[in-house]
DNA sequence: CCCTGATTCGC
DNA sequence: GCGAATCAGG
């Protein structure tokens, strides 16, 4: 496609809203990025407000001259079109929320191990079991719970579906463990 | 590996 | 003049 009047001048608009060269060849059509540069460089409009970084190219010592011409014709290689994979329309879902949670230390100083766990202390186990230093979260928890709140969320969590809100769940987590589940312990 | 602009040079 | 290939870098 030639540069048309009406295109040199929507490619320096472009280029002046600083606009990338891709961008800018994409939204022309027809052009490359790097038709756009070429052409950008020949129009004397090359540096703008350093969009990056000057990119100052060191002096090249062109010891190999790539062979441009066509006679030295690959064998079916012809770089076909990468195939840019730009059709699925995919929606970005939202950030999962993290749950982070420190390990406890007991008001004693020591970690819940399997000896200090008691009663309304959070299982959640914490470490490798075949370690030495493994212990239990060991928060506080309510009466019939196994883990603590923000282990419980972590443990009932299900996979599917997380849209309820945190009450909800501290419920649906209560109910599922008064219905049956004691603690077994 | 994505992107950016810069440069070269056969056409 | 054009722009693909290539380069240099973020």
């Amino acid at each position: 496609m030639a540069w048309t009047d009406e295109r040199v001048e929507t490619l320096k608009k472009l280029w002046a809203d600083g606009l990338s060269a891709s961008q800018i060849a994409k939204q022309l059509g027809g052009v490359t990025r790097n038709a756009v540069i070429g052409k950008v460089h020949r129009l004397g409009l090359s540096g703008r407000a350093a969009p990056s970084r000057p990119t100052r190219r060191i002096a090249t010592p062109k010891l190999a001259p790539r062979p441009r011409t066509a006679t030295s014709s690959s064998p079916a290689s012809a770089k076909a079109k990468p195939s840019n994979g730009s059709e699925p329309a995919v929606v970005r879902a939202p950030a999962p929320a993290p749950v982070p949670v420190e390990p406890h230390v007991l008001p004693s100083g020591d970690y819940a191990t399997v000896l200090t766990l008691r009663e309304g202390m959070c299982k959640w186990p914490v470490g490798d079991p075949a370690d030495a230093s493994f212990r239990f979260c060991g928060h506080k928890t309510t009466p019939g719970q196994a883990y603590c709140e923000a282990h419980s969320q972590m443990a009932y969590q299900p996979q599917a579906k997380r849209k309820r809100k945190p009450a909800d769940d501290a419920r649906a987590v209560l109910d599922s463990l008064a219905s049956g589940r004691r603690a077994n312990f």
